[in-house]
DNA sequence: CAAGTCAAGGAGCGAC
DNA sequence: GTCGCTCCTTGACTTG
C-alpha cells in the first residue's frame, strides 16, 4: 500500500497566513504517519516549517502492530538508575517507562517515539549518528510526576548545581537516570535566567519610559521659561525664591550660580522640588 | 555548562 | 461532545 495523503488547510483557506499549521497525513510502505507542521511568526525570517504536535504512526498492514502518541513516565520501582554503564541503563530505562503499550527495550515505540521527525531531518542533511543507524534509540517524551518536580524544585533551590554524587543519589531517589536529572538541572538554570532577563528588562522599560516622559516635561518647561525670559526679561532678574511658582530645591542650592549665569545671559532656575532628579537625591532615599 | 533548538503533549478556544 | 487549531510548557538534544 503506497499511498500519499496530504491535506494542507492553508489550501482549504481555513488559515490565516501567518499563524497556520499544516498537517500531513502520509501512507508510506504500510505505514501511515501523520505529521503536523506549525508554521508560525515572521515567514520571511527562516522560512521553515516547524515540526510540533506529534505524530502519528499506524501499520496498515496485518504484520505489524500500530504506534500511536503515548505517554512515558517515571514509574517508581521500574528498576532503573541501578549500577549499569550510563548508556546501557539509559536505553534499557527508556523502554521500561513506556506506558500504555509493551515494555520491550526494542519495541516499535522506542524506534519511532520523539526523535523520528529530527531523524528524518537529519538524514536530509546526510549526519545520523551511531545510535540513530541502530534505530533503538530516539528521544523520548517525559512528564514528570508532581512529587518528582517538586524534590528537584526543593533542590534547586537549596542549590542550582549538581555534583555528580548528589546527581546520583537524587536520580536514585526519583526513580530517574542520572542523566534525566542533569538535563532537567541545566533546563532549570537556563529558564530562571531567561525569566530574570524578563523581569529585567520590563523594569528597564519602565524605568526609561518614565524617564523619557521626565525629560519631555523638562523641555517643555525649558521651553516655557525660555519664551517667559524672552518676554519679560526684566522680571527674570528677581531672586529666583521670590519669582512665583518656583522653590527652592532642599537638597539642591543653585540660587548664587543662577545669578553668576545670569551675566552670562543663560537662565538658570531653582530646581522645582517637582523636577528634582531621582537620581541626584538617590543616596537619601 | 550555557545557549539555542526541537518536539511531545496539554490547555484553551471557536466552530460544528 | 469532539474536532481542529494555536499557544505554551517542558524534557531532551545539539553545539560551542
Amino acid at each position: 500500500m503506497h499511498s500519499l495523503l496530504c491535506s494542507h488547510p492553508a489550501v482549504s483557506g481555513k488559515e490565516t497566513p501567518m499563524d497556520m499549521r499544516d498537517r500531513d497525513d502520509v501512507r508510506v510502505a504500510g505505514l501511515s504517519l501523520r505529521l503536523n507542521y506549525d508554521v508560525r511568526g515572521d515567514l520571511s525570517v527562516g522560512d521553515r516549517p516547524r515540526p510540533s504536535a506529534g505524530f502519528k504512526l499506524e501499520r496498515s498492514s496485518s504484520t505489524a502492530t500500530s504506534v500511536e502518541p503515548f505517554l512515558t513516565l517515571g514509574l517508581p520501582g521500574d528498576g532503573c538508575g541501578s549500577a549499569k554503564a550510563q548508556a546501557e541503563e539509559d536505553k534499557a530505562c527508556s523502554a521500561s517507562r513506556v506506558v500504555g503499550r509493551p515494555s520491550s527495550p526494542h519495541s516499535m515505540a522506542s524506534s519511532f517515539s520523539g526523535g523520528y521527525l529530527s531523524r528524518i531531518k537529519r538524514e536530509k542533511g546526510a549526519r545520523v549518528s551511531d545510535e540513530e543507524e541502530d534505530g533503538a534509540e530516539a528521544r523520548k517524551k517525559l512528564r514528570l510526576t508532581r512529587e518528582q518536580s517538586a524534590l528537584l524544585e526543593d533542590r534547586f533551590r537549596e542549590h542550582s548545581t549538581l555534583d555528580p554524587k548528589q546527581k546520583q543519589a537524587l536520580a536514585g531517589l526519583l526513580n530517574l537516570r542520572p542523566r534525566q536529572v542533569e538535563v532537567w538541572f541545566q533546563n532549570r538554570r537556563a529558564r530562571t535566567k531567561l525569566k530574570k532577563t524578563e523581569v529585567e528588562y520590563e523594569r528597564l522599560r519602565k524605568c526609561c519610559e518614565t524617564l523619557r516622559d521626565e525629560n519631555r516635561r523638562l523641555q517643555k518647561e525649558l521651553q516655557e521659561l525660555k519664551s517667559l525670559k524672552l518676554l519679560r526679561p526684566r522680571y527674570m532678574q528677581l531672586p529666583a525664591a521670590a519669582v512665583a511658582g518656583f522653590t527652592m530645591c532642599p537638597s539642591c542650592s543653585t540660587m548664587a550660580a543662577a545669578s553668576d549665569s545670569e551675566e552670562s545671559g543663560s537662565v538658570v532656575v531653582a530646581p522645582n522640588p517637582r523636577f528634582c532628579n531621582p537620581f541626584a537625591h538617590s543616596a537619601s532615599l
